[in-house]
DNA sequence: GCTCCTGTACCGTCCGGTCGGTACAGTAAA
DNA sequence: TTTACTGTACCGACCGGACGGTACAGGAGC
């Protein structure tokens, strides 16, 4: 599929470059394709964030149900390990994240974020051992994500690991 | 001081239709000052986010120095009162905010924003009951300032206050 | 020869920044 | 008190270039 190696140039153009270096000549040049072909495939350079927005949402939403076995809490429990994953992680996938959703200002493009948003936190946590701890859990997964997005160095591996140990635990303990 | 005026009409600009409607001139005749006039006080763009940038840490600071007493773990409880006086209160300054960090892309824009992230979180917690938790309840302020300036409807007061009382209440357990 | 795709030349717009100028307040020597 | 000069604040026409998007002319494969 081409649309996605376009993608893929995008999203280093972003999170090497920033948004600004986001244009469709430079996207165009990085996948080795013209600007005619590049418009081909997206019509509108909205399409293109479009593009970018929904599949790494795509992406995330299948990495929490890849740990979600099911089990009642299951969907905290995934939605922690997912973060870890991808902060964690070898590909610093985080980075192409931030990046994405810097570019994704404009209301229409925010929309898909907004409603992945409400869809990642608003999810019922009545099964959840203590609901409130889970609301809090997955927020302070949230808040991980943008306290490493702005400074990957603030916490190193050990710390890392406790925060993810306790977060599991509190989502685990019973009130 | 003018310059004040002129950050309050760029900010206004921002949260209301954008980061793409961040134009001088938008910008100069929304405080009914001409573009020289502008640029006069801000000799360039950058010089104006940089500005937005400074003046909303500095907003922050104050409100959470305004809430610390100085007494042990004071601080996180400060961090988590300034966070939902902004999230719940009357001016709605979160809009201001998520508006200015969008436009606050560019690294040598965002640096002042990383270092005050790494300031806010990298504080240490050794004085805190409980360190780690204490870190776990900073990171779920954040989340949710991130969750609500996504979503804002996603929860109601209720819902809030629950959450706000579980923090705090979190930060102060010894374990 | 028709469909799908690519390359390239080009257009119009918009925007950041420059620049020559105005208005005016202060001030200090004559 | 007049004059000459300086610094500050502000104005708005204009320029250069970048960028999104269009038009169109191929070309490969069926």
């Amino acid at each position: 599929m081409k649309k996605h190696a376009l993608l893929d140039a995008a999203e280093a153009l972003l999170s090497e470059q920033g948004t600004q270096a986001l244009t469709l000549t430079a996207v165009a040049d990085r996948a080795g394709v013209s600007k005619g072909g590049l418009l081909y495939h997206f019509p509108t350079k909205e399409a293109l964030v479009q593009g970018l927005v929904a599949r790494v949402i795509e992406e995330f939403d299948a990495l929490v149900a890849a740990h979600d076995d099911g089990t009642p809490g299951a969907y905290t429990r995934a939605y922690v390990e997912a973060t870890f994953e991808v902060l964690t992680g070898e590909a610093r996938a985080y980075r192409r994240w931030s990046a994405i959703m810097a570019a994704a200002t404009d209301p229409e493009l925010a929309a898909p974020l907004n409603e992945a948003m409400a869809r990642w936190h608003g999810r019922p946590a009545a099964a959840d051992p203590d609901p409130v701890a889970a609301m809090i859990v997955r927020l302070a997964a949230e808040g991980l994500w943008e306290v490493v997005s702005h400074t990957p160095e603030l916490y190193d591996a050990g710390q890392l690991d406790a925060l993810k140990q306790r977060l599991l635990a509190l989502a685990a303990e019973r009130r």
